[in-house]
DNA sequence: CGCTAATCCTATTATTATGGTAGGATTATT
DNA sequence: AATAATCCTACCATAATAATAGGATTAGCG
């Protein structure tokens, strides 16, 4: 149960998978969310702050639906997950000072959280929308080096 | 709000880190709570699997408590996360198999959950709570070389 | 022995987060 | 005009979280 991603941030990269596949032409949420067998409503949600951030565009009417805004090399799925779900904190004591004597400035423990969340972050950042369609089927690592490699 | 740790596994950490603190003597939850103003009940709650799981010692009666079980340099964090918290996995679709349509088997994107997963984890096997409290005031690093590092 | 301080154990509860549903308004294509 | 899509707001059911409450047991101390 620690460290979950809720299913915001995982439907938001499902869905902007699909959309990267998709390369330039609009998909719509209906026809998405069939296939993957999510709730159209609930992606509409989801969808909103990744169009109000820029990182789609919504197409209205018939034969509308959404696309990237950018190149699928330009949007990281650190970019995504932070868009719908806010920034990584894994324990709230190292963003705010509350509790002061619960979690002093000179608690040691709160270096291993700060450590933590950019451990997530960079392993996020490091991982583009193209790196996800490249070599769909396979298993190897891809060819801009071994950010993306199963180890 | 993503990859959140909830009080359970901090408040762990932080008991431990205490009982590390008094080496060898019995501290009581008592103590704790109110040193770091937590709810003692609350605390049992919690202390109770790191008991099970042979990570503290409970002594009884008068001038009981708890003391770590083992030495302190032999005592991960994410050990005592995993003991309060379960496994360390982001996304479920990672470890079941429900959802195929969802989370197909080849669904590339399995894979950033996997390597989340695996540097959370790479992060809180890598301190002890020797590290946390060895140089207690000082942001140095450890004697040990880079584990501990803030980099 | 009896008092007290502690762990140990079970049940309940208030609050919050999660994961949606419902219903409609707007826009664009055919 | 019909239809298919986004866009927008509100509400809600369930589950997880973070405790609280109340007691039973055990051990030290006078």
């Amino acid at each position: 149960m620690p460290f979950r991603l809720s299913t915001r941030g995982h439907y938001a990269v499902l869905v902007m998978y699909e959309l990267a596949k998709s390369d330039g032409a609009y998909s719509s949420l209906q026809d998405i969310s069939t296939a993957r067998k999510l709730s159209q409503g609930y992606l509409e949600q989801i969808v909103r702050p990744l169009r109000e951030a820029g990182l789609v565009e919504g197409k209205r009417g018939f034969g509308g639906g959404y696309a990237l805004a950018r190149s699928a090399s330009e949007i990281t799925v650190g970019e995504i997950v932070r868009t719908v779900e806010g920034p990584i904190v894994p324990v709230q004591c190292v963003a705010d000072d509350l509790h002061p004597e619960r979690c002093p400035d000179d608690c040691r423990a709160k270096s291993v959280w700060q450590k933590v969340g950019q451990a997530i972050d960079n392993v996020l950042d490091s991982i583009t929308l193209e790196d996800l369609i490249r070599e769909e089927t396979q298993d190897a690592a891809s060819s801009k080096g071994d950010q993306f490699r199963d180890e």
